[in-house]
DNA sequence: TTCAGTGCAAAACTTTTGCAGTTAT
DNA sequence: ATAACTGCAAAAGTTTTGCACTGAA
């Protein structure tokens, strides 16, 4: 897979090197569409490049959400979680806490409520990628949820 | 002011005792209307009880949480902050990534997207108490430069 | 050549935990 | 009396940083 490639055109576009650690690393993000730490992203760029490290990736993965081709966000653990970022896909995610699955939401309700805000306090709220976390039907005891399960 | 004292009285009706340390933290809860990390709130109540001990105040956080007298949440900077609940008044709020201002934001619009959820994926979001991120009317009016992301 | 990028190690920072002593009930 | 609670200190865990070296352009 070759997936990676436009990326790392992009950010050389915008002057950043193409080093080998960036390359894996980017790779990583590519070939995982999910949410990962700084720490599974050191471990499975570690496995194509041992010598790499953690805060090399936690500086890549900053430099990466600069560039606009990660997404930052914070889970309710407080842990950091990146995710590649694929603007002509608006998306969310709910992410069950009992059992930690993890499903799509697609854009249109969230951007119904991020309508609504604007036009009621005229504040714009990040809302390009929100995480919600909850519980699915199987754990809140109900029927099996129907949406697309996420990577 | 003595509008801590019937939260006291709940701790009290869970069993839980009432100490000098409790009823600082539960006082600077009540005296600070707003989302308060546990640093912060260990500071303020030092200044009535300078002997308090910073894992105390953690570990009275979390008791209060698990005791549903103040909801947690972590900000985009992986903080935890705390919040006196007020389960009569269900709100959200808005917080500038730029000025630091913050305001709220009233139930229903928030209801209704819960809502759109559970019909939908059958999922139940914890929305409870959202915090949003984002720009407010002014800074956002303003010349919009391409500024640090955190969504 | 030059400076962005990296590795390393140590620090910074928030939060948790083990344990012994204290205190509310 | 006794179990809950606290203080202390140390650890745990994530993330950042200073500095010298390396390597991409």
């Amino acid at each position: 897979m070759s997936c990676h490639l436009p990326l790392l055109a992009t950010l050389h576009a915008q002057g950043l090197r193409r080093t080998p650690q960036r390359t894996v690393i980017v790779e990583q993000l590519c070939h995982n569409r999910g949410h990962l730490t700084a720490e599974r992203v050191f471990r499975l760029a570690s496995r194509h490049l041992p010598a790499l490290n953690i805060a090399t990736v936690y500086r890549t993965l900053e430099t990466l959400r600069a560039a606009q081709v990660v997404t930052a966000f914070v889970t309710p653990d407080g842990l950091t979680e990146y995710e590649l970022r694929r603007p002509e896909v608006r998306h969310h995610h709910l992410r069950c806490r009992r059992c930690g699955g993890e499903w799509v939401l697609p854009g249109p309700p969230v951007e119904r409520l991020r309508s609504q805000i604007v036009n009621a306090h005229q504040f714009h709220p990040d809302l390009d990628h929100l995480v919600l976390t909850g519980l699915c039907a199987k754990c809140a005891g109900g029927a099996t949820p129907r949406s697309t399960q996420a990577g």
